[in-house]
DNA sequence: AACAGTACATAGGTTACCTATGCATCGTCC
DNA sequence: GGACGATGCATAGGTAACCTATGTACTGTT
């Protein structure tokens, strides 16, 4: 029962971010375009946060934040709080172009998910919210 | 709304794909046994099916299978249609392991997995339903 | 028979991650 | 205040999971 689930949510989510991920192929590759909206959405936040709420581990976090900044789409600040960390936020720039990646996977992935019918377009978005809520209350990955 | 949804999407897919690959981490790669799982239940296939139907390109099948061959997990066997093609099944060793590894992975989700309302388990098999159907008669990621 | 398309193996490469380590800082305890 | 263990992040080095391009043999159509 629950092994079924947990096994079809590994392969169909893997599969699923492969192909939406080739889909939605534009200018910004994907994980960098995915943590710029994870800023955007939750920032200002610290480097460890970031990795802490996306599931990656913190050295791939610092590295996507450096393209980020290298790139001009988000800036660092000290935290107040601790010398040792910095808050990352945004730019205008950075909000600009995230809205463009937006509007470019949403227009790749529009074809399948406007053919969906309004109850599967439900059952998506209420399975969403109950996949993110379960990898958001999890234990870092065992 | 679409677009939010296509953008959740992906990052929630590929966040929930680190966790549970983490979580799941046993003897066995993801990749690998996620082949395995789809041989297993759609085989004996041509190994372009296989890549077609996981949505991955033709070379990561054939060398995922040829990983799997080497293990003794699937065999190959021509194709009575076309020579250039073989035809992959499991061995009863594959799916010994493959029993093993998927409940190695419901182990390793259940904790959160348990955690779910009934409700929510619902809305997670009925949202994936959404997304398998989705990919499935998606063209091959544009 | 010629030709375009197909199936898969190989070659070479990219992307997206990982763990380990080092340095600076912080918080707690004595 | 000092010692110590924990924390935050950058760097180093590496792996895993993919990709496109190409070549060879086969197939189907004309």
């Amino acid at each position: 029962m629950d092994e079924t689930l947990a096994v079809d949510l590994l392969v169909i989510a893997a599969r699923f971010t492969r192909w939406a991920g080739r889909a939605a192929d534009g200018a910004m590759p994907t994980a960098l375009w995915r943590a710029l909206s994870q800023v955007d959405e939750l920032g200002p936040l610290r480097v460890s946060a970031l990795a802490a709420l996306d599931r990656t581990s913190q050295p791939t976090a610092t590295a996507l934040v450096q393209r980020l900044e290298r790139h001009g789409w988000v800036e660092r600040s000290a935290d107040p709080e601790d010398a040792r960390a910095s808050l990352v936020a945004t730019t205008s720039e950075g909000r600009e172009r995230l809205a463009e990646q937006r509007a470019a996977v949403g227009r790749a992935l529009a074809p399948r998910l406007g053919a969906l019918s309004g109850q599967q377009h439900e059952d998506l978005a209420r399975g969403l919210a109950v996949l993110r809520d379960l990898v958001a209350h999890a234990p870092p990955g065992g």
